[in-house]
Order: C-alpha cells, then sequence, then structure tokens
DNA sequence: GTCTATACCCGGATAGAC
DNA sequence: GTCTATCCGGGTATAGAC
C-alpha cells in the first residue's frame, strides 16, 4: 500500500485524458474514421496501453458517450431541473460538432446488438431519458391545462383522476418516445444538409407535443 | 462482339443475385456483423469477386439500399400515388426486420462522409422524401381546413393566397423533416426495445402534425 | 498497476493469372 | 468476368518490462 488512494486517482485521471483525447478526435475529424491508434497517439501512448484502461474499442466509445452525457449533466444541471430551455441548449450544442453526432449515430446503431458492451447503457439511456421526459410532460401539461378537444384536462372529479393521469402518462410517454426519436433522426437529416435548424424544428414540435393530445380524434383501428 | 446484349444481362443478373443474398444475409443476421464474404458464399463465389461488381462494401450496401426502396416502389405503387396507410405498412414491413433496419441506420450514420459512396444517394433519398411528404401534407391540409388556432386556413381571399401558401409550403417542409426524422429516430430505439409499436407512434404522430401548425403560438425568437 | 512489444486474426482492397 | 494471391489496416490477446 504505497500510494492507497494515488493509483486510483491516476488511473482515472489517465481515463479521463484518453476520453478527452477520444472526444477531440472525433470533433476534429470531422466525420472522417477515428481509429483507437488515432486517439492513442494524441495522448502519447500505444494502441494497447490505451485499450488496456477499457478493455476494448467499444466501451471506449461508450466511456466517451457517458462523459458527454456527464458534462451535459454538470453544465446544466441534473436532469430533472432542466427547463426545455436548457434541453434546447444541449442539442444546439451537440449540433455544432458533427463529428460527435456521428459518433452517437453510429454507437447507438451498433449498440442494437444484444452483446455490443454499450447495449445495457444505451437501453438505460434511452429509458432513462424517456422517464424524464415524460415527466417534464405531464408536469408542464399539467400547469397549462390543453387548449381544446373532448379529452378532460384541467380539474376533474376524484374519481376520474386516476384514469386521466395514467392517460396523461401514456400520452407523455409516447410525446417523450416522439421527441427523442425526433431529435436522434433529425441529426442524420441534418449530417447530411447542415442547413437544418435542428433546435428550431425540435421547440416547435415540442410546442406542438405539449398542446396537442395524439389521439383526440383518433380512429377505432 | 460476340454477345452485344448477352454479357450486360448476365452481369445485371448476378448483381441482383448478389443484392438479393445481401438482402438474405442481413435479415438472417439480425444484428450480428455481415463481411462480403459471407455474402460471397451465399452466392457461391469469393469476396473478390463480388466486390468486382460494386467496387466497394460500400457501394455495394447502398445498391442494397437502392433495392430495397425500388421494391417499395413497385409493391406500393410510386410514392406519390400512396396514401399514409400505405407508407405505414411500407414502415411496419421495415420495421419486422431488425437486421435490415440496422443496416439502413449503419449506413446512413456512414454516409455522413462527403466523400462516402452513399453520401450523394442519401442525400436525394431524403430530399425526395421531404418533398413528397411535403406535397402530401399540403394537400390534406387543404383538403380539411385545420380545426382551430389564429392562423389563417380554408378559402381566403386571393391576395393572401400566395402568403397563405408559402405559409403552409414551410410549414409542411418542417412536418415532413419531423416525420421522417420520427422514424428514423424511432429504429434506434426499436432495436434497443422492440416493444415499442413503431406503425402506431408515427401514425399518431402524423394525425398531430396534420392537424396543429407548430407555430401557431410561436413566440417571437 | 501501467504500459510496450509483438503477434494474430479478420475484413476489405488490389493486381494479376486464367 | 471471376478466382487466387497478396497486402494493408484495424482491433484484440498475451507476455513481459517498468
Amino acid at each position: 500500500m504505497t500510494k492507497p488512494r494515488g493509483h486510483y486517482a491516476k488511473t482515472s485521471s489517465k481515463r479521463q485524458q484518453i476520453i478527452e483525447a477520444a472526444l477531440a478526435a472525433y470533433a476534429e475529424a470531422g466525420s472522417r474514421k477515428v481509429s483507437v491508434r488515432d486517439i492513442a497517439q494524441r495522448v502519447g501512448m500505444t494502441d494497447a496501453g490505451v485499450l488496456h484502461h477499457f478493455g476494448g474499442r467499444e466501451a471506449l466509445l461508450t466511456a466517451v458517450l457517458a462523459a458527454r452525457d456527464a458534462a451535459a449533466e454538470e453544465r446544466f444541471g441534473a436532469f430533472e431541473a432542466r427547463s426545455a430551455g436548457d434541453f434546447l441548449q444541449v442539442l444546439a450544442a451537440n449540433a455544432s460538432t458533427p463529428g460527435l453526432v456521428k459518433l452517437f449515430v453510429d454507437l447507438a446503431a451498433a449498440a442494437a446488438e444484444p452483446d455490443h458492451p454499450a447495449h445495457d447503457y444505451f437501453g438505460e439511456r434511452y429509458d432513462r431519458y424517456r422517464r424524464r421526459f415524460a415527466e417534464q410532460l405531464v408536469a408542464q401539461a399539467s400547469a397549462g391545462p390543453a387548449p381544446d378537444g373532448p379529452v378532460a384536462d384541467g380539474p376533474v372529479p376524484d374519481e376520474w383522476a386516476g384514469a386521466v393521469d395514467a392517460d396523461r402518462a401514456a400520452e407523455a410517454a409516447w410525446a417523450a418516445r416522439i421527441l427523442i426519436a425526433a431529435t436522434d433522426g433529425l441529426q442524420l437529416q441534418w449530417l447530411l444538409d447542415p442547413r437544418i435548424d435542428m433546435a428550431d424544428d425540435i421547440r416547435r414540435l415540442a410546442d406542438v407535443l405539449l398542446n396537442a393530445p395524439g389521439d383526440r380524434d383518433r380512429p377505432a383501428g
């Protein structure tokens, strides 16, 4: 036990260093391929050395993404405390670096494999985001009643509350899925055509989702 | 000139054969990796032989995707003639084969590179889809006036028609981007959680987009 | 515990034989 | 037009130096 805590600190800092190098590499690469060797060079190591800290390429990239999420968490406070505006800011920040956007899309596609190292991480990430969005949407919907339509809203008799809440929860879950999906999907279009204003498009969508229930005049089928 | 037309026919049929093999490979692979060798084996060739017909792996995959689009075009008629229902059927069909969904997402991510062989193809594909969706949305919006809200709709004085049309066109363009984005993005979530009912989610979104203008109560900023 | 060196395998590309 | 052979680059596993 020469350095009971020191060794951990050093490992951690090295990991951090590598992650930052990877971020830089992706940012610079624009949209070209990034190999582990590239990242290793940036920190003056060999590829094997880098891999040693993460166990594999995919695990490294997963860590990069997690770091990105963590950074956003820190910059904008806990997710729960964030407003829609904060979310849009995060989106705008992400959108400013094509390389990182591509990293995300790439990883997400790869993570579809059940045994991919990032599979669980992505699954949880989506779960978390969906849940939090849904909560926020429910909260905002409660604050301002829906503008019109046959769906009951605002104060309701107590015996309805449960059903309405369940309805709203399902509604919010759907809206959360759509909002996240549109955000991810729009990145694809943006990568191919940077003239698209992602933040504005998503903001408009959020407006619509808050004000218009998706199944108010839904046919039976 | 021993066989002026024969050689082309044979090449073309070989290409078709390879494309079908690739589709089958991706369908079977579920979400595992598919190499050119895998595809080559299915048609009793070596990888070099296969590559010879397409010039590279990415070009081959692009051809596969194009074939998929062409098949949908044939099954459901020209895009212009399709109803929203047809579109949902295509979506449902796509969603039934994870491997092909993954192929699409993978390729789309890779095609972000400006010099990727599929870059132009994807750019045009999105352009085409956005334009056609927007046209359909405008047509449907004209058929049934929007339910409410300060935005003018239905018959308008002639001198307004141009502005309203332009407004509607921009609106439709936005809706088209969103609809396509949500469809693409939802695939990512579906790959990680197949319980998601993509067709239903998108149908609901289409309902909302048709009925609710995105900027009816839009703040100035 | 951290990193280098090395060797291995796989996948894609390319050249040249048939 | 297709195959064989070969090359190269990238990711991974292992051994051992520090």
